[in-house]
DNA sequence: GCCCTACAGTAACAAAAGTTACGAATTTAG
DNA sequence: CTAAATTCGTAACTTTTGTTACTGTAGGGC
C-alpha cells in the first residue's frame, strides 16, 4: 500500500478502507500552478490530498476569480463531492498552489463506501461541514472586512505553506485572489510596511 | 398522519420513512420574526420546513447581520445539520419570515435514517449540494457585484414571499440584510424608482 | 553589455459606499 | 388630539476602493 495514503488516512480509515482506496484510487501527481477543475466541467471522481496545496477559487462570467480556500493534505473537496452526488457541474475552479499529489476515488466506489463503511460516512459529512464552515468564513471577509485586513488575513493564511513566514507571491497574484486590483494592493502592502506588520521585497512579502 | 409532511415530502421520501416522520418529529409552528435559531447555540434537532419562510443570516461579533438565503417549504437547513452531525455549535441564526410550520427531527433518527433509507440519504446530500450552491450565489453578490445589484437582485429574491411583487419591509430592514446602511439604501431605491424599476411607498417596494 | 518583460511605487483622479445631520411625513401610543 | 416614534428623503462630507498613467528597477535571454 502506498505509505502516503496510510500516514495521512489511517487514524480515520480502517484497515479495509485503506486497502481498497489504495486499490482503486488513482494517484496523480500535480505541478503548482497545474488546474485540477475547471468551472462548468462534470466530476466523474472525488480527489483525497495526499500531500502539497490546492487554491480552490470562484470565478464569475467576467473572469473573476475570487479565492475560497485552500485545501490540505488529508483534506477533499466537498464542492466536488457535492457536484458527484448531485451530477452537476462545477461551480468552482481548483489550481494546485505547490507541487501536489492526490488520489482520485471513482464516484461509484465513493458513494457505495457510505453505506459500507462508517468511519467514510463521517469523513463525508466532516468535510462537509469544514468547507461550509470555510466558506462561512469566507463570507465574513468579505462582508465584514476592510480590505487591509482582508489582506493581512490572507498573508497570515498564505505563509502556513512557506518558510519563515517569507511569501513568495506578487501584488498582482494576491489582487485576483482577494478581487482587487494591483495598485489597491501594493498600497495596502506599503501601509502595512509603514506599522512594521510586513517586510516588502520584490517577488516576497515577509510577515512579522 | 399530517397532511403537510405528505404533501410536501410523499415525492421523495418512501411511505414508511413518511411514517417514522410523523412518529417522532415534533411540529413547531412559529410566528412572522421569532428567532429559530441563535449563533452559539448546540443543536439537538433538525427542521423540516412544512410551511412559510425562513431567513437564514450570518452575523458577525459586532452584530452586523447578512443575509445567507431563505429557506422554502420542502427544504431543510443544511448548516444545522452540519452542525448536528460535527456536534458544533452553530454558526448562522435563523428567524421566521413569515409564519411557519416546521417537524423538528431528532439527531439520533437523522443520522439512523442515513444507513436507513436511501431517500432520506439523497435528501441529506441534495441540501448540503444546494446549500452549498445558495452560498456560493451570496459569495458572488457581495464579491463581484455592486451595492444596486445587490440590492435589485435582494428584491427580486423577497417578491417571491409576497403579492403582486409589493414587498412589505422598511430601508433600514434592506439594509441589515445587506449589511450596508440606510441612508444608501434609500438613495440606490430612489435611483432604481427614477430607473422606472420599482415604485416607492411606506414601508413597501413594488416590483416592475 | 543591451533589450525586453515583469514587478513594484506613486500620483492624480473617479466612483462607490459609508457617515452625519436634519427635516418632513406618517403612524402609533397614551 | 397630542406627543413620541418610525420611516423616508436629501444634502454635505469622508473614507474606501477602483482606475489610469507613468516611473524606475530587477532579472532573464541574447
Amino acid at each position: 500500500m502506498l505509505e502516503e495514503i496510510k500516514t495521512n488516512y489511517a487514524h480515520i480509515f480502517e484497515e479495509e478502507l485503506l486497502e481498497e482506496i489504495n486499490e482503486v484510487g488513482i494517484v496523480k501527481k500535480v505541478k503548482s500552478g497545474d488546474e485540477l477543475i475547471r468551472i462548468g466541467q462534470y466530476l466523474t471522481a472525488m480527489p483525497l490530498l495526499l500531500d502539497g496545496v490546492i487554491k480552490v477559487m470562484r470565478e464569475d462570467k467576467e473572469g473573476f476569480e475570487l479565492l475560497l480556500y485552500f485545501l490540505e493534505k488529508g483534506e477533499t473537496c466537498a464542492m466536488t463531492l457535492s457536484c458527484c452526488t448531485a451530477t452537476a457541474v462545477s461551480e468552482i475552479r481548483a489550481v494546485a498552489e505547490i507541487d501536489s499529489t492526490l488520489v482520485m476515488i471513482p464516484i461509484e466506489k465513493m458513494e457505495a463506501w457510505i453505506s459500507k463503511y462508517k468511519s467514510w460516512r463521517n469523513f463525508v459529512f466532516d468535510s462537509y461541514h469544514n468547507r461550509l464552515m470555510e466558506v462561512l468564513e469566507t463570507i465574513d471577509n468579505i462582508a465584514f472586512k476592510k480590505m487591509d485586513q482582508r489582506l493581512l488575513k490572507y498573508l497570515h493564511n498564505k505563509a502556513k505553506f512557506y518558510e519563515n513566514s517569507e511569501i513568495k507571491t506578487t501584488h498582482q497574484e494576491i489582487a485576483y485572489d482577494l478581487h482587487t486590483s494591483r495598485v489597491v494592493v501594493s498600497r495596502l502592502l506599503k501601509q502595512l510596511e509603514k506599522e512594521k506588520r510586513i517586510a516588502l521585497q520584490r517577488n516576497s512579502i515577509k510577515l512579522f
